[in-house]
DNA sequence: CTATACTTACTTAACGATAAGTAAGGAGAT
DNA sequence: ATCTCCTTACTTATCGTTAAGTAAGTATAG
């Protein structure tokens, strides 16, 4: 069965957003994309920010109960470490525009985020403060400051999704005589990110 | 002696970039802070895309040739690394409009970013490749990609600067019943980085 | 079975605001 | 008298948003 033209303006405006970010994205385009005049938006859609109060919210409820569901079947805390790190890479992989959208509101500094939507987030960073604080409860992790491995784990999975583009233009200016290591593609990079996180969080002495 | 108006025009826009993107930053409202006229700012520069260059590849120049001295003393790899995060990271603190800019600039993948902005971020960022491959040369690092550790570098020093705001929002729906940690300064998040970034990187029989 | 009433899903046209950019002119110093 | 550094006044384009109207479908009453 076909979309409905209430999907296939979510769908396009996601990709707007992604592209544009909140402010720069025009429902005038979107509207032609999705092959009705602007108007037809608002009969769908309170206004714009209500448009896109939908596009984000209903991604960052799937992601969290996608997290959710994965990490919990899980034992240890270094398994559900990586298993968090690796669900959350694929799900940004398998909705592609969405890393995109994230990553035009964390540089608004969420300006344009409904609060219904920053509370997803919470939800989503909360399993991860509390598998480190597992961690560090039964002495497998050592971890100075769990708000920097957050960090280190959200903006790098987003931003090599995000950069894409602009990664390919700077590797042109590069002058190195070494060779140059191939991109890693999302499936890859999450588990090297893991891979490397669980090197920084693993207590010195077990190792 | 007093700024120059074309000095407080680049200073007043860039501030303005760093809020709102290079699309969504107004001329009028910068003319209006200043102080002048929004045709002021085209005696002073081209367009709009001038000055944005003017403002972003100064910024760019400095970072790299600061990080490029600020490492070119040190010996030991690991030494070097440290400093490199630790420099870039005092940089970003002392110059506070410069992160959110290129925080923007990473969402729209440098579709506003010109060549010349390109090149000198390939410039810093080759730095960090050849403290990486001295490294692994040497045998004092073991890394199985180095763009996967760069970007857990660059990312994560622009996002913690990004989104300051942000993360206080979301900091309210945390229902957790651990204790909050206390959000780092950027000198203690770069310190803090380093150490986990150089456990990651270390070799494992050298601990 | 059909006329009436109402809803759904749009379109056309236009509004006020604001954007980047420009042509022309003027004040003040050298 | 000319150069520097602006201002006033404007154009063109696009933005989100709204008002008003309409074709098609559906539910209901007689």
């Amino acid at each position: 069965m076909r979309k409905s033209k209430k999907e296939q303006i979510l769908d396009i405006a996601a990709k707007h957003f992604s592209v544009h970010g909140y402010g720069g994205a025009s429902l005038e385009e979107v509207a032609v994309e999705v092959g009705v005049t602007k108007p037809a938006i608002y009969y769908h859609f309170r206004d714009k920010s209500a448009l896109y109060e939908s596009v984000l919210l209903g991604r960052l409820k799937r992601l969290a109960d996608t997290i959710a569901t994965a990490v919990e079947a899980i034992d240890t805390p270094e398994e559900r470490l990586r298993n968090y790190i690796e669900t959350f890479g694929s799900f940004l992989q398998r909705n592609g525009c969405f890393a995109a959208i994230l990553s035009h509101e964390f540089a608004d500094n969420g300006t344009n985020m409904p609060d219904s939507a920053t509370r997803e987030l919470a939800r989503t960073l909360g399993i991860l403060t509390a598998i480190l604080n597992d961690g560090i409860g039964s002495g497998e992790f050592e971890v100075e400051n769990p708000m920097v491995i957050q960090m280190m784990i959200v903006s790098t999975l987003i931003m090599h999704q995000t950069t894409k583009g602009l990664r390919k233009r700077v590797a042109t200016h590069v002058n190195g005589d070494f060779k140059v290591v191939p991109e890693p593609d999302m499936e890859n990079l999450s588990k090297i990110l893991a891979r490397n996180i669980i090197r920084a969080v693993r207590r010195e002495e077990k190792r």
